[in-house]
DNA sequence: AAGCCCGCCAACCGCATTCGC
DNA sequence: GGCGAATGCGGTTGGCGGGCT
């Protein structure tokens, strides 16, 4: 993000102008008259005419790579579009908000409710057992959002700092927490566990043969998909054990 | 045939970030 | 450190074309 100076990417050279490119930009619009500010150029460029633009229908592979990419990164698109050769994230962008979010939002109505459920029912007795956490000993109640797995204690008695420490807060920061909210796994990327690294041992989430603690912000989650762990982890069935299993192939670790 | 509706997609817009001066 | 320029990003808008009535 941001101005990247003096280095070259694909080709193309990036930061200042030079004189002499200002010179042929003016030349060219003298010549040729193009009546259009410099963001609308560099949008035509990047969008349309830039060497290596793929054109047509989205491949049945490139759509099953969208909907596995959003449901990890969320509306990142150029961080989509960087793992699909040849697509632009305007393009992405589009087609996920004309045709994939329709899909995969009645798709996930379908599966939520019997899905949710089962995990639940899998995985929370772990945690409840766990004298650790009173307050998910309490838990009766789940409700659904963002295709992960709320915890809700209903007993809004539980001892505030505990309740605090896990959802990785200070005692102090009340600002973001609600009265009976527990535990928030899974969902994607942005998740509302943050590490505190205090008496916790706040390994919440490991991802099943996994390294990386996605959630834990232990990395920046652009480092990682330019990293080579990406690749290994792309490359693997892993991702898709991941994203479609959801919580199910996580590992509690609390 | 004409009008309307809707989906797709290119383009626009505002904001954030980074860098050079 | 402040400021402007350059660039990146994501949400939104608007035009166009095709299908339907």
């Amino acid at each position: 993000m941001g101005r990247y100076a003096g280095f070259e990417k694909g080709g193309l050279k990036k930061g200042t102008w030079s004189a002499c490119e200002d010179q042929v930009l003016k030349d060219y619009v003298k010549k040729h008259g193009l009546k259009r500010c410099g963001k609308s150029v560099r949008l035509r460029w990047l969008n349309y005419l830039r060497p290596g633009i793929k054109r047509g229908k989205i491949t049945e592979d490139e759509k099953d790579l969208i909907i596995r990419m959003h449901k990890l990164l969320g509306n990142r698109w150029s961080l989509i579009a960087g793992r699909i050769p040849g697509r632009t994230d305007n393009e992405i962008k589009n087609y996920w908000n004309s045709i994939l979010r329709k899909n995969v939002g009645e798709e996930k109505e379908r599966e939520s409710e019997v899905s949710r459920n089962e995990i639940i029912k899998e995985n929370l007795p772990s945690l409840a057992e766990d004298d650790g956490h009173p307050h998910l000993t309490k838990c009766d109640e789940v409700l659904g959002g963002g295709g992960g797995l709320d915890c809700f204690a209903s007993d809004v008695n539980v001892e505030e700092d505990h309740r605090h420490r896990c959802l990785g807060r200070t005692s102090t920061d009340t600002t973001t927490l609600s009265p009976g909210v527990g535990v928030e796994i899974g969902g994607g990327a942005n998740q509302d566990i943050q590490p505190t690294g205090d008496d916790l041992n706040y390994n919440a989430i490991t991802w099943k043969d996994s390294i990386m603690d996605l959630n834990g912000g232990q990395l920046d989650i652009s480092e990682f998909l330019q990293s080579d762990d990406f690749s290994t982890f792309w490359d693997s069935d892993r991702l898709m054990n991941f994203e479609i299993g959801g919580c199910s192939t996580m590992n509690y670790d609390l």
